[in-house]
DNA sequence: CCACATAATGAGGTAACCTCTGCATAGTTG
DNA sequence: CAACTATGCAGAGGTTACCTCATTATGTGG
């Protein structure tokens, strides 16, 4: 910022900088709030995106050939594969491995055998995961510094379109993967 | 927010969700069009922070004792303290060092002794340090894909503006630190 | 001059990712 | 149905970006 507009990001001044403050402090926020229930932000992350696509039983496919997307849409209820919640999350389908690792040895959730595919493994919240899930998420309301409550409804609406068309793939419509640096 | 509606989370379906997507994708366009300069956005931030913020003379203190003010302020021009620049990446001191390390091993930063305090480091961008951060915005901006075009010029504002009220500290006016878990 | 705060850093740790590889299983086709 | 190829998961091991705690050198106020 020399002076009045010679300067080139002038018009950019520092998106980029606020976002990943902003990011930042969620991720710090969250930390928080979650540490006494001994999760970390990323286990939370999965728990409740499990909770919430287990039941709404998202398509989530579209790989390409029939037989994948036969399988893969096969999700009876409160349930994701592992590589479905790996797509959920945008993570590696082996870091998912990594998250369930974690709350399935707090019993949180289980594998379980895919019927459909003995390859597969379904992940499913245990009635600890869920009772755990609804803990948090009462707690955090309690607390009432849900991090987004600086904003007004009318600009949290507005916030999550943004980021929304920010977050959408600008690739060939599947997922263009972890970086391939 | 727990107004009338029946589902808790319906009011919020995912903000946090949508941010932690978007927030990925920038990170990784990032580490994508830095990767030919062999930067790490994290470093990019530290040198951009730096070039701006050098020049700018931030005072940046307010820690309260006149003798931290009057040394803080000190900074000549092109220059931060590692403290400084840490308070500016909201990273911790010794996070800073890290990230000056990297970028001195490069040659695009160097350390100089604080006249005002010898305790003090000062670090400056060296002649690469600046070419390289025009090389790399210039690369940016022809190349025009700065991930924020997705967005309108009035979205972009909007967004800064939230993300300015959500990244503020909602502490005590300093800033309250890195995570204590 | 002494007690105490502060600046940077050495040492060492964690979370959240990743890739590469191996293995069991599935669908496909002659 | 045998052979081949694709897929789903996990083991091994690496990286980045953070952190805390302890240490050392320095400033500051009584």
């Amino acid at each position: 910022m020399t002076s009045h507009d010679a300067d080139p990001d002038a018009d950019e001044p520092d998106l980029g900088e606020l976002f990943h403050a902003a990011f930042r402090g969620l991720r710090r926020r969250w930390a928080h709030e979650l540490a006494p229930f001994e999760m970390t932000p990323h286990q939370w992350r999965a728990l409740n995106t499990l909770a919430r696509h287990g039941d709404a039983c998202a398509p989530a496919a579209g790989a390409g050939t029939t037989a994948a997307l036969r399988a893969a849409v096969a999700s009876p209820e409160g349930v994701l594969r592992l590589k479905a919640l790996a797509e959920q999350l945008r993570i590696a389908p082996r870091s998912a491995t990594e998250v369930v690792d974690q709350l399935e040895a707090k019993g949180l959730v289980e594998r379980l055998p895919d019927p459909h595919d003995r390859r597969a493994v379904l992940v499913q919240l245990t009635a600890a995961g869920q009772d755990l899930r609804s803990d948090v998420q009462r707690a955090r309301r309690e607390q009432a510094n849900e991090y987004f409550a600086r904003l007004e409804s009318g600009e949290r609406a507005e916030l999550a379109r943004l980021l929304g068309v920010l977050g959408e793939d600008g690739s060939d419509g599947h997922w263009p993967g972890p970086r391939r640096v």
